[in-house]
DNA sequence: CACGATACCTGTAAGC
DNA sequence: TGCTTACAGGTATCGT
């Protein structure tokens, strides 16, 4: 078979899903003994003081929205930790490896080094009281595997919309979490094709949808996360798991389906896995 | 406002 | 072999 052999390292809902489960039997309930930062920024600069005001600290809870980690802590305060494209969690590693940008030691004596080579990431420190309304998270959608997710919640996001169903499920302030892979995976199982504009999507399509959005997510929650390759569980890297996509990365392959070529567009500028046949064009 | 394009950054792999 | 180029992805920001 001939898998393209992309990098697929994306950290989406069901990846930062599992580190943060990964993480919490090694820092809730520890005290962040020493913190510390090798270098002053990833995407923006790291919080001022983040050593200080995070040594001494318990974890008190572990969480998650959308595609960022939520660290509370007794003081007061939330670490919220953004992924990007290529960050890890790294636990009790080998040695520091490069780009190992801050590491923290807890009272436990295990290390967990935040990796990110391509420093997409991001770490920010604020007072959990603020944290629904914090800029980061303010205008985040609902989540897709939460209370406030249902048919509804699509029709309303769909309805009358010209922009294509791809963008519609990518955009964060939509609905929480999808990123490319899972959006290409549920619009397959939808039968949609990712061009369709939103407001042309059929009512039985959208409740395909429903159905298949929290499927493809709960699937690769099971199954670890679906962050291939550079999640590689050797060196304690949390989030490692293989996971079969029906079209994600499979371009010119057979449809899992009906046997056709798996075809690639661009939108947007990023890459569009689908079936041809089963996602016709409407 | 809605939508598209682009910048950000680096590792990987394909092409020459 | 070595150099060059394309491409991956999430989000902020700018332009239309």
């Amino acid at each position: 078979m001939q898998t393209p052999p992309m990098s697929r390292d994306m950290p989406e809902l069901p990846e930062v899903e599992t580190v943060m489960r990964g993480l919490a039997p090694v820092w809730e309930g520890q005290r962040f003994t020493r913190v510390i930062a090798n270098r002053p920024d990833l995407r923006r600069p790291l919080p001022e003081g983040l050593g200080q005001r995070l040594t001494g600290a318990t974890v008190v809870h572990l969480g998650r929205r959308a595609k960022y980690g939520l660290v509370a802590i007794d003081r007061g305060d939330t670490l919220i930790i953004h992924l990007g494209m290529s960050g890890r969690m790294r636990v009790d590693p080998d040695g520091l490896a490069r780009h190992d940008h801050v590491v923290f030691e807890t009272g436990n004596g295990r290390v967990v080094a935040f990796n990110d080579a391509r420093r997409f990431g991001s770490l920010d420190l604020v007072a959990t009281a603020d944290l629904a309304t914090h800029p980061l998270i303010a205008g985040i959608g609902p989540e897709p595997l939460g209370p406030d997710y249902g048919l509804p919640l699509l029709k309303a996001i769909f309805a009358d919309r010209l922009a294509p169903a791809k963008a519609i499920l990518l955009d964060q302030r939509l609905i929480a979490g999808l990123g490319n892979i899972y959006v290409c995976e549920a619009l397959f199982r939808a039968g949609i094709h990712p061009e369709t504009p939103g407001g042309q999507v059929r009512p039985a399509q959208l409740k395909r949808l429903w159905l298949a959005i929290p499927a493809v997510l709960e699937e690769a929650i099971a199954a670890g996360g679906s962050t291939l390759r550079d999640h590689a569980a050797p060196d304690g890297t949390l989030g490692y798991f293989q996971k079969e996509f029906a079209v994600y990365g499979r371009e010119g392959a057979a449809c899992t389906a009906c046997g056709s070529d798996v075809a690639r567009i661009v939108q947007s500028g990023r890459s569009s896995f689908f079936c041809p046949a089963c996602q016709p064009k409407a």
